[in-house]
DNA sequence: TGATTGAATGATAGCGCTCCCATTTGGGGT
DNA sequence: ACCCCAAATGGGAGCGCTATCATTCAATCA
């Protein structure tokens, strides 16, 4: 039974003969047990166990030319943005059998493209990617993947194959309509990192504040470092200088936002009466701090969640019950754009 | 040339055909150039580039009997303190032949457990887990796993194989021994979630005080809840009411700490003339925060990228010039620990 | 009753790659 | 001139599993 380079561990082959079956029947006992009779069924189960036998994942893979990798591709590991679509992901797939392996393309497109290459290559079950602005080469592999392929973090009307998200452009426009019906008039944005999310989340503020007649662009400040919440409280002087009149800050994420707050506690500046400040995400910190942080929650655990679910649905042969899906958002306004605030 | 069940896509025959050699002289003009003459390299090289070609993962593992994964098991993914580990790892990883797949085990030894067997099936390049410990068998099945194995976040000095870590009771202590030298004298220890870590950083805490005369075991609050920002502020109110004239407080990790200096805020209490608050891993938030919180730092992208590169170094060949590595850390002491600030 | 069907099982042939060993070739050493 | 050795290349087989098609056998129907 020994031929020379074999793992040592069981085989398929090893369980049929311990079973008095063929080696094909083993496989579909473990993969598609309804299309064995009970009473092989059990001896092959019972030869599985008696052996300690677990396929190989690899050479499954390379028979079926499927493999149970569910691939996914988001920008970055160090938001704790992600690690929340993440926690979802790994929780909506429980004990399906597949596993999720991810990458993350450092907020570049193009390294994006060079993952799904590598992705398809391994022949994924399903893969999942972060919002819609893939390269033309990236787009392409995605479409002619043989899988599903889901977009999350983002709505649109054309996705790949199918979408998970929110319109980042409206929830800027309804924390900007906030601060402006919570009487700011000297609206600033500060923003860091400024990817293609953050980017529409501006739009919807310059929409919102332009529509106002509110709008200056000199209130904007933005800059392509990674976000912090050291560079918040730089963002924030930086602005002040500009534009020392400012009365109010959208945040593009609520490191800035509370890196805005520590600046004005320093400062002296009193939140919210000469400074309101709201951030993006609601991260559990912004509930927290004293005083507290508006922000706008953002659902990433269920768009992660969901994002699987729809996945498994449909490599179960289900169809989806809608392919375009819109979690939403929801303002939480709290003390730092609270005016009328006692104290 | 179509066969019927293939993929589709170009194969080591399709490309040694055009390029008129063997398809053993691409496989190995692909994994050791060097064993291949200049000539043929090129011949074969063209041939790739003209084909598109791509090797199987799959293949490549079936065949070889070990595949391209370096699998990660940690405890928590929403945990940002991994999340620095992890971008360490991907950054030493660079372009080495080899992914990263990672499964949390949601701080179980079991489900962590089961990960190591489902990862050792896949006959991964190497393994790396986190702390010491494992089960029985999780151990055992480590110690036979045919690939380098790397323990991290802590030290010891029975690793399975390599570890690099720092000393978690050591920091404890030092921390602890801070706030005495700075004079606090009630001290208490907020603590969430108490995994083996957390654990030691007590235990450290504990021989601290019990040394200089000071330990009260009444100071120590600690749940077995997951840390956030919040249950900082619910575990200072508790302490509080035990014992209302702590005068400082050591804080398993920086939520705690951050929730405990909110709720400090909030009731007015003066930190830190009246209480001390030490949190610990040192997240950029503890610096940017006003008052800054002191903490400790650690080296967690460090330990990630060390344990990847060790791990890579054994692959290559090259023996390890040390299987244990202490990364140490280092004593953030800042604001909320500073008795004689000025403000 | 004989033809027909469908479910259950098996034999065979790969999937795409690499291991192992054999073969060839072109120098050194003596 | 001889042997020997190392480097370069190839042939053949097999990694562990599953797709495909063939076979068996009992149940069904005209």
């Amino acid at each position: 039974m020994k031929t020379g380079r074999g793992s040592g561990r069981p085989t398929v082959a090893d369980v049929a003969a311990q079973a008095g079956v063929s080696p094909i029947t083993v496989s579909r006992t473990l993969r598609t047990p309804d299309k064995v009779s009970p009473e092989l069924r059990e001896q092959v189960m019972a030869a599985v166990a008696a052996l300690g036998y677990a396929p190989d994942p690899n050479a499954r893979a390379l028979a079926s030319a499927r493999s149970d990798v569910i691939g996914v591709i988001i920008p970055s590991l160090t938001n704790s943005v992600f690690s929340d679509v993440l926690t979802g992901m790994y929780d909506a797939l429980a004990d399906a059998p597949y596993q999720i392996h991810f990458a993350n393309n450092h907020f570049s497109p193009f390294e994006e493209e060079r993952l799904i290459a590598g992705f398809i290559r391994q022949k994924p079950a399903a893969l999942i990617v972060a919002g819609f602005d893939q390269t033309e080469r990236g787009r392409a592999l995605l479409r002619q993947a043989a899988c599903p392929v889901v977009q999350i973090m983002e709505t649109g009307d054309d996705p790949i194959d199918m979408v998970v998200g929110f319109s980042q452009r409206a929830a800027g426009a309804a924390v900007t309509q906030h601060l402006i019906e919570a009487g700011y008039r000297r609206i600033g944005f500060l923003g860091a990192r400024m990817d293609p999310r953050t980017l529409r989340r501006l739009d919807g503020f310059r929409a919102a504040l332009t529509e106002a007649g509110l709008y200056d662009a000199g209130r904007c400040v933005t800059t392509p470092a990674p976000s912090t919440f050291s560079l918040g409280r730089m963002l924030l002087r930086d602005l002040l200088t500009r534009r020392p009149d400012t009365d109010a800050v959208f945040c593009n994420n609520d490191d800035i936002a509370m890196g805005a707050l520590f600046e004005c506690q320093q400062a002296a500046i009193p939140v919210p009466q000469h400074m309101g400040i709201a951030g993006f995400n609601d991260l559990e910190l912004m509930e927290a701090s004293y005083p507290s942080v508006t922000s706008v929650r953002t659902f990433r655990y269920r768009m992660g969640y969901l994002a699987i679910e729809m996945a498994l649905k449909e490599l179960a042969g289900m169809p989806p019950t809608q392919r375009i899906v819109d979690v939403g958002f929801e303002l939480k306004v709290r003390d730092t754009t609270n005016r009328y605030l006692t104290g």
